[in-house]
DNA sequence: ATTCATTTTGCAACCGGTTGCAATATTCTT
DNA sequence: AAGAATATTGCAACCGGTTGCAAAATGAAT
């Protein structure tokens, strides 16, 4: 079916080797031997078999992109960031849905029998632990969304979630608001622990603020405007810090149906920044995540580490700010 | 690094041959040879190499899933539905995004190097060439939210467009408006082509109702919403029919925004029905895609053309139904 | 026990490439 | 023009598997 290295080498009336260093970046071959090769080639639509030459070579180019976060719109630009990041530089996304799976083993047996290069988890919710069953199998590996350590054992590329939360505190205290809370995500997920040990240490400085917590079932609009009604249901506070922007939205919903407004009856504040939080009929004051440098800075540092596999695991974490728009009373002066 | 074949066969004092065959499916090996060689493969943690037996196999179980459709939320739903699907039937999806791309070639030759078993194009505005420029490459494609052919030179699954736009004439017309229009997505989609010829055709049938038509420039909130802000600054239809359902979304967005009311001052349907528009804060009334039927059934076209890749084009249509929500009026009786 | 049919097994060639090495060709010195 | 240095080329082995074929082993039948 395919054309072949042979059926080149023949054509050209060259050997195979010397087909082989055409197609091979800084091989040595003289002008008139490529020419004569390249000529062949394009007469017969020869392009070589990535896979075959994986086989010598020990790369394939194929980075496993492993996620469970199919139903967070915001993973939508996270998958086209990272599908266009590592064609750009070359490399081929073997995506790998983990739905409900929290088992690595799995996802490591087939990705290591399709010999990827590199896996990158992406991912907010999986514990350490998952991306660590990959390097443990020998396998270089980032985990993007990941949890920040001071001693890493595998690379983690995100934000500081601690850093996050307590600058949704402090935003909320500046807007003079004394009685906030955290609308979590589910309480297993690491960005959730995160963000509310963050949040309660910053409002931990003002004796003044009261402060309560709860969690939603998940990341999810639905999760988000179920816990919200149900907090509606006593006198609720006056401004929420939402673990993220699905499920402010999904608050929102709620406080509307309530018959209460936004910013004035109740502030929020979410995380993420994704697109829909633009759309001027949600309009969302959040927490803007950098996904483009978390993207390229994963991408980058998987294929580091695939250059240099002893490299010292390594944390990189991007600054995140606050974005104003309408769900948030402005800062009084 | 990893483990290979002739280790396990050295381990196990067998030939390399045995090996492999406790591995193939449907081989002939003894009870007790392959009792030996799982034993040898189970404390070695060997596992076979996909790639390289795909060499002499022909097959890779590799599936290019190619998509420009990297903005539209619906589009994670059929992420996150072909691969699973794939996955359930031990195929991987290699991830194409073709962003701004519109020639095939480069996608292509890239597939054919990674010799990917088959592809899916999914996108509801390429072209239908495009896909067919696969296959005439000789790869089994399946174009997925392609558009209807009685002769078709591809595969194609989806809808059918046309219907649908009648569908919503029709719709339209039995809660009583009589100055309906077509907001639809970028003219050079075919699905807008389709939807807007359906949505004419029906509603030729009705002397006594107006009809117009205007395009947004994309398939996305902020196309809708400033596509939809244009026509309010005329008096604007009664009812329209968005070409889908982000549009809609954003056409409800400039409603409110110019403080009108839906339904009462202007009904919306959309089409897709992606889990958005069940959200209450939207509430949008559209005809509903089966997503789950679709890719499930591109699925098993594609593998069925890979099986026999003589096998005759076809075209496979699945039914849409209206979901009723808070977008539209209800019918008058 | 012998013969014959049926499994099981290993050999060796092959899939489509790459690469170390030695042979050959080319270019540069003097 | 001869010799040395450098560049190019082909051979052959290898990457990690699969598979046709013939030999060896097993089992059934007589």
């Amino acid at each position: 079916m395919a054309v072949t290295l042979k059926e080149v080498a023949e054509r050209a009336g060259v050997s195979r080797s010397a087909v082989s260093r055409t197609f091979t970046e800084g091989a040595s071959v003289s002008a008139r031997t490529r020419a004569k090769v390249e000529k062949a080639a394009r007469e017969l639509g020869y392009s070589p078999n990535a896979l075959a030459s994986s086989l010598t070579t020990g790369r394939t180019k194929l980075i496993g992109l492993v996620s469970n976060n199919f139903h967070n719109p915001i993973f939508l630009e996270v998958f086209d960031l990272f599908t266009r990041g590592l064609q750009e530089r070359g490399l081929r996304p073997l995506l790998v849905n983990l739905s409900d799976e929290v088992d690595p083993a799995q996802s490591i047996r087939m990705l290591r029998q399709y010999s990827v290069d590199g896996v990158i988890v992406a991912s907010s919710t999986l514990p350490p632990s998952f991306a660590e069953a990959f390097r443990d199998a020998g396998l270089p590996v980032v985990h993007s969304f990941g949890r920040y350590t001071t001693s890493p054992y595998v690379h983690v590329v995100g934000i500081d979630n601690i850093a996050c939360g307590r600058m949704a505190a402090e935003a909320l205290v500046a807007r003079g608001h004394r009685r906030v809370a955290f609308l979590g995500g589910p309480p297993r997920a690491t960005s959730t622990q995160d963000r509310e040990r963050g949040f309660l240490e910053a409002l931990g400085g003002y004796s003044d603020v009261e402060v309560s917590v709860t969690h939603a079932a998940a990341y999810s609009f639905d999760a988000g405007r179920a816990e919200m009604a149900r907090l509606l249901r006593a006198p609720p506070a006056e401004a929420y810090f939402c673990g993220d922007d699905v499920l402010s939205i999904g608050a929102l919903s709620a406080i509307s149906d309530a018959g209460l407004r936004v910013p004035d009856d109740i502030g929020i504040i979410g995380l993420n920044d994704m697109t829909m939080a633009r759309w001027q009929n949600i309009d969302l004051t959040t927490i803007r995540q950098p996904l483009g440098e978390i993207i390229g800075s994963s991408i980058d540092l998987v294929i580091a580490t695939i250059e240099d596999p002893g490299r010292h695991p390594e944390t990189r974490l991007f600054p995140c700010r606050v974005i104003e728009r309408g769900t948030l009373r402005p800062i009084p002066r």
